[in-house]
DNA sequence: GACTGTTGATTAAACATTCAATCAACAAGC
DNA sequence: GCTTGTTGATTGAATGTTTAATCAACAGTC
């Protein structure tokens, strides 16, 4: 349907966005490969061209570093909210549910990342401000999608804030349980979410 | 309708294990204090009445410590599966529904530790491992649960695995993201779960 | 008097961060 | 167009702290 989505690694590292972007995608690699709690600066610097001592010029501490790559990705994540690629109220929906919830399309790297970025939340204040716009963002997004939906007749007259908070906790718990647990239930799932949607959402 | 349960980490402290329950209800405390990622067997020491080193006398490592607290926490959890305190199918579903997607009777602290070691599971094969067994486990609860219920007649004659594969899911979101990014859209996630309940299973 | 639990001090490595020193580019003044 | 000064990027080594883990000594108990 649509193409495949080029992956969040290399975005990062086509164009020459200059040091501080390679620093970030140094710090993304790291980050896949050892895991938050286990990142040290060093294995950034293991990741990165230039000197590890080089990073302390562009950022002030580590803390920053990760943060920067968390705004960036989020930028990224934002890019991806429901119909932005497509304009069937219909189509809208069911290509959200298929990057979010199905098997293919999900970009796995970026999701294990940024999954462990967001269970920083749970006690970083900082982390927490950002995944709790990023939440309303793409809620938002998703609620505005159903309501045009709903003008255009496609869908029926449902709480389309309920529907959009229900729709995106579901993804959020498909990537948690797939990224930490792997995905063998990962159709079964998709198949109950569109069997809501079609009882209540498509008309 | 069932009384509060009592919080884990009460359930940790109340009988004398002996001493390695009381390591264990340190590390659970140093851990909801300061997070996964910052925390030190000294953190630990610090809520531990004994002194820091006896950790060593039972525990070979840190990474052992978290581990066995992690078998606890999925032991207490397991006892929360579905059914095991009311018997009406309907009552199952709801009970577990209530207590893993409803605003107040979700033990937060417990939770949010319990979300954070899950998260380890993305990069490191130990928690993994746990984690996938502890779903599947869950899962099949639930999804015994609805067959009984079919068998009753009080459930339609749905996908038991299907079904249970999405609520479970639906449960892991919600809890991530409430221990993430709070909870204010809660009420109007659990009224669509329940909405899609009442239209595809509930008879 | 051996065995188990407990302690405070100690060690060695890992770690984030700093520092002094080059280097390359560019601009100003002559 | 050659010198001199300035700036930002870059490096490798150094620093001081944090941290997991060990150890020697002591106490109670069977």
């Amino acid at each position: 349907m649509t193409e495949q989505e080029p992956y969040l690694i290399d975005i990062l590292f086509d164009g020459d966005g200059g040091t501080r972007e390679e620093i970030l995608a140094a710090t993304f690699k790291a980050l896949h490969e050892h895991g938050y709690s286990e990142l040290t600066v060093d294995d950034i610097g293991d990741e990165f061209e230039k000197s590890q001592s080089l990073i302390y010029h562009h950022y002030d501490s580590k803390d920053e570093v990760l943060l920067d790559l968390l705004e960036l990705m989020i930028e990224h994540f934002e890019s991806h909210k429901p119909g932005t690629y497509v304009s069937d109220p219909r189509d809208r929906i069911k290509t959200f549910v298929e990057m979010s919830v199905g098997l293919e399309s999900m970009d796995r790297t970026a999701a294990g990342t940024f999954t462990e970025l967001r269970a920083q939340a749970i006690h970083d204040d900082d982390y927490r401000e950002q995944f709790v716009k990023y939440d309303e963002v793409i809620q938002e997004a998703l609620a505005d999608d159903i309501r045009k939906g709903i003008e255009a007749g496609a869908f029926r007259d449902v709480d389309a804030e309920r529907m959009a908070t229900w729709l995106y906790t579901v993804t959020v718990g498909t990537t948690f349980r797939s990224v930490t647990a792997g995905d063998s239930w990962i159709d079964m799932n998709e198949e109950e979410v569109n069997s809501h949607l079609e009882n209540v959402l498509y008309r």
